[in-house]
DNA sequence: CCTAACTCCTCTAGCGACTAGAGGAGCAAG
DNA sequence: CTTGCTCCTCTAGTCGCTAGAGGAGTTAGG
């Protein structure tokens, strides 16, 4: 083995391809506190030890899981004080859960929309077009106001 | 009736009022040529007419069905044109159909995860706390890899 | 006519969570 | 010793707004 790094340490591209989390975002959850910074090596490289490599994944599966950062920020708080109630962390998980499901019913509405509109198109011109249609006259649709997804659109 | 207005044109202010955009974010599709820039009055100030008014509203339902504002600004030139084809604004609205299918797919796997943390929650301390368990070892779950959503988190 | 309250104007900066790219240096293999 | 990969820092951009400063036009009441 050719193995420059100290024993048991790993680079950052390493730890990216272990994690699945991106080089610069790794980089960028140490600028915003969520990763401690690592020890250097001699050349100024990042070398991450087993413990950062388990935060990290930690990270990784709470951000899929759609937890905000600062919600992950006191998870990882709460994970170093094991004795600690986990009532905070049940709150989290239960209001993310909540959330999903708001977001669930919510995109559940769109869906039966945009299937309206696309059985409905008769595949002419514009004019007669449903989906055109659907979206200039509001009136003529089931869905009610408010921001269907939260946060404005479903990206 | 005491109107400044020119008859049948309306301030900004009713335009968010009627559309139920606010007044900064038509200043921000006008500043992106989502909506064309109005008549302003004497005093300076921009007066929309019928036609604006009817395409804010076409641009709020879309933004409401998740359409991101390129998409909604090849419905709107379609809408201009009528006698062409509508496939165009088919295709658009099938893909946010399957978009919104995925989305939809994917946070029921996130909703049932979610579950299994809160369930298995034994309200005791973090040591032994389900939550943060299921986090910290993703080999725990069912879930499989790859952004549970696509822009990454539910916002 | 004057004033207070309201709306409107422009402009810049910020949000969240990254992502992209420039420009340079370390490092492993041949 | 060179080639090519990875790494470093730094700045700026993404999307779709939202917030706030600082000023000007407008309306209702006194």
């Amino acid at each position: 083995m050719s193995r420059t790094e100290p024993a048991g340490m790993f680079t950052i591209g390493e730890a990216a391809r272990a994690s699945g989390v991106k080089v610069p975002t790794i980089r960028y959850y140490e600028e915003i506190g969520l990763l401690p910074a690592p020890p250097r090596t001699e050349g100024g490289r990042r070398s991450y030890g087993a413990a950062d490599m388990r935060r990290l994944a930690f990270i990784r599966h709470a951000r899929e899981l759609g937890f905000e950062i600062e919600a992950i920020r006191t998870l990882l708080q709460l994970q170093d004080q094991p004795d600690q109630s986990c009532a905070a962390a049940d709150a989290i998980a239960r209001d993310r859960l909540i959330e999903v499901e708001r977001r669930i019913a919510s995109l559940t509405a769109l869906k039966a929309e945009l299937q309206r509109m696309v059985e409905g198109c008769s595949h002419g011109h514009v004019a007669a077009c449903r989906v055109i249609e659907i979206l200039a006259d509001h009136g003529e649709c089931r869905h009610h106001h408010g921001p269907a997804e939260p946060g404005g659109l479903g990206r």
